[in-house]
DNA sequence: TTTAATAGTTAATTTGATTAACTAATTTAG
DNA sequence: CTAAATTAGTTAATCAAATTAACTATTAAA
């Protein structure tokens, strides 16, 4: 009934790729004490250079709740909870904004980078793994359209 | 203090086009008063020649919701509960299996056969403008190399 | 200087998911 | 051939992630 389509086939291809990339993860990033969402913050917090939203729109001040909220593509309601999950196991704290009050900027803890820094390691593996029998070519190649892909979901 | 990565990027760039599409789809899904997840479903029980599951592996017999469980990555309790919205909603039957009588295979109702085809236009209308700019060989190419990724990904 | 908009929180609720324990049926191994 | 193990599915209790709606405080705009 449905039929074959390159598009769809791409589309579904994505997002179960994305579905075992996470179930995957989980091995590390449970490992270390996170949910997947927490993982997700840590890492913007950290400024992972790899994410598309920092790699899209430099950031020079600390990340605030709203940002994330926008970034993550969820409600500032959920950011808060999350937020506050992480500010209970002390991995980030908020110091409130100088210039605008009702702005608070949101930090890694000394607890958070090292947590981070020896997640990496394992972190690094599975990815390298993940994307094993590539030459750097064909990444950059696929990155590129992938990035292109991005793009057009997000305009449309 | 994390480093440039061509492999971070790719998968976190796969994940954030997944949460992304994921978002566009709700506009044509819940417009059919569907979840996300009963979407899904819906589209294997459909059959979608699109889904890399039933790409890989052919299926004579309608699915059973262990199956299901095992496609989507999640627990058969999990998929029992969707069940049973999608049984309310009339738009899939449980039928027992004559060869082992501890399985009900699942099908479609014709509700949810004209609701698909009705939802169909929309979809492909979506996916088309998801990858609009990209010629026939570069999304054949993406496609590859996304299978290659998300084989990678299940091996490891 | 009112009025709008923005940032964040709170409370109530929903959805999607899990684990653990269970029944029933089928397979496997001694 | 039967006892033990496995498989399919369900139930109950619970958890995590998310939402909406209403709220305070602050800042920006008309």
């Amino acid at each position: 009934m449905i039929k074959k389509s390159l598009d769809t086939s791409i589309l579904l291809g994505i997002y179960e790729a994305a579905t075992k990339l996470v179930s995957k993860n989980v091995e590390f990033v449970e490992k270390a004490g996170l949910s997947n969402q927490q993982w997700i913050i840590l890492i913007y917090l950290a400024k992972d250079p790899n994410l598309p939203y920092l790699i899209r729109e430099k950031h020079e001040k600390p990340m605030m709740a709203s940002e994330l909220a926008n970034a993550l593509g969820v409600t500032r309601a959920n950011i808060t909870n999350l937020i506050n999950v992480l500010l209970e196991k002390k991995l980030i704290k908020q110091v409130e904004d100088a210039d605008d009050r009702r702005i608070k900027r949101l930090m890694m803890t000394p607890k958070a980078e090292k947590l981070i820094k020896t997640m990496q390691p394992n972190r690094l593996k599975s990815n390298k793994e993940h994307l094993v029998g590539l030459t750097i070519k064909e990444k950059k190649e696929f990155l590129s359209y992938l990035q292109r892909i991005t793009k057009n979901i997000m305009d449309s």
